[in-house]
DNA sequence: TACCCGTGGAA
DNA sequence: TTTCCAAGGGT
């Protein structure tokens, strides 16, 4: 009598069958005839999923490739240009981070990234998981790839106690002993896909799994119980105001561009109070930037990770530039005028109150 | 270590 | 409606 193959090999022929077909991903059978990912587009694939979803990253990651259809085009663009492509994808520093990172590797790396997860690592915006995904996707290398997917489907395997974050050290090691020599690249997104369909966070379809006999919370019926995690702190309300001021003559609005460090930093907006996740911004009149005929126009409310945020929203119809600190966006140019979510909601509110032209 | 840093879809 | 959370990194 044999036993089951080992887990690499079980999952591994899962994966042959099942892999999701992805835009940046070369399938199992295509990677068996010996066809190599970009390394360019595994990089930016990678940076545009870190803590956002598939589906989301899909159409940016279209638009980046067409547009910087490698890392010197990349490295080339203007850092409005992928700040304003990034707007409304997220985590902002990945997009300056993205920006060095493929400006260090074209200025000083002859073009090429590095080949192994430990100089990978050394990048600007690659972690110990992103450098592990790029070295075994891109280079066969046997890295721990460690995700939230990951996580979740090794403290399943092994049942593991100790709550998250604190357990990360061991289910690194339970990766390392599970990585196989060969097929890293292939392994590491097997156990992704696996955790995205069906080791999934809420109700996992075991009856599926292709590794559920090895599967210690599977055998004790407590699949739901893993990861366990710490408690999460409440999340503080603020609030602040903007001031949108729109030119009397083509209704085109004023911009300017925040700070490059802190919240949605480098990214474009109306004029804004000084708020933060710590203390509420001015609100009121009085808190407006320029003297103006501001009148009402509701409010905006947007949800960040650590805490809500309500913007008073405040609409002047001017004359003349009454600024130097910042431009004039075209109104029917507005999704391309690269705002953050909350920024978008601002200047739509006040849009929404102003008198039609 | 603990906290900061976005967004939108699912349940 | 609220809560959770998705291919995390920087400090």
């Amino acid at each position: 009598m044999t036993g089951l193959p080992p887990f690499s090999d079980r999952l591994l022929g899962w994966y042959d069958r099942h892999a999701r077909s992805l835009p940046w991903r070369v399938s199992p059978g295509d990677r068996a005839q010996g066809v190599r990912p970009d390394p360019y587009r595994v990089w930016l694939s990678e940076v545009m999923l870190q803590q956002t979803t598939v589906a989301a990253v899909k159409s940016y990651f279209a638009v980046f490739t067409q547009r910087w259809p490698d890392v010197q085009a990349l490295a080339n663009a203007a850092d409005e240009d992928v700040m304003g492509a990034w707007a409304g994808l997220g985590y902002y520093a990945r997009a300056r981070n993205l920006l060095a990172c493929a400006r260090e590797v074209t200025r000083h790396r002859n073009g090429r990234f590095p080949e192994t997860a430990d100089a990978l690592r050394d990048l600007p915006g690659i972690g110990d998981y992103t450098s592990a995904a790029i070295a075994s996707i891109a280079f066969d290398e046997p890295a721990p790839v460690v995700d939230g997917n990951i996580e979740r489907v090794t403290t399943r395997l092994y049942a593991i106690e100790t709550p998250l974050p604190a357990a990360r050290k061991a289910i690194r090691v339970r990766v390392a002993e599970m990585t196989p020599k060969s097929r890293a690249g292939d392994f590491a997104q097997a156990m992704m896909d696996l955790g995205a369909t069906i080791c999934t966070p809420r109700s996992p379809t075991c009856i599926l799994c292709p590794v559920s006999e090895g599967c210690v919370a599977r055998q004790e019926g407590r699949q739901e119980e893993f990861p366990k995690k710490l408690a999460k702190k409440a999340k503080p309300s603020r609030r602040g105001a903007a001031f949108v001021a729109r030119r009397a003559r083509d209704g085109a609005i004023l911009l300017r561009r925040r700070p490059a460090s802190g919240m949605l930093g480098g990214m474009a907006e109306p004029f804004t109070t000084d708020w933060s996740s710590k203390t509420d911004g001015a609100t009121g009149l009085d808190a407006a930037p320029f003297a103006a005929d501001w009148r009402r126009a509701g409010e905006v409310t947007h949800g960040f990770t650590h805490f809500d945020l309500t913007l008073e929203v405040w609409l002047a119809t001017i004359q003349a530039e009454p600024t130097d600190a910042g431009w004039w966006a075209p109104v029917g140019d507005l999704n391309a005028a690269g705002l953050p979510t909350l920024m978008r909601k601002a200047v739509e509110a006040a849009l929404a109150a102003a008198p039609s032209r």
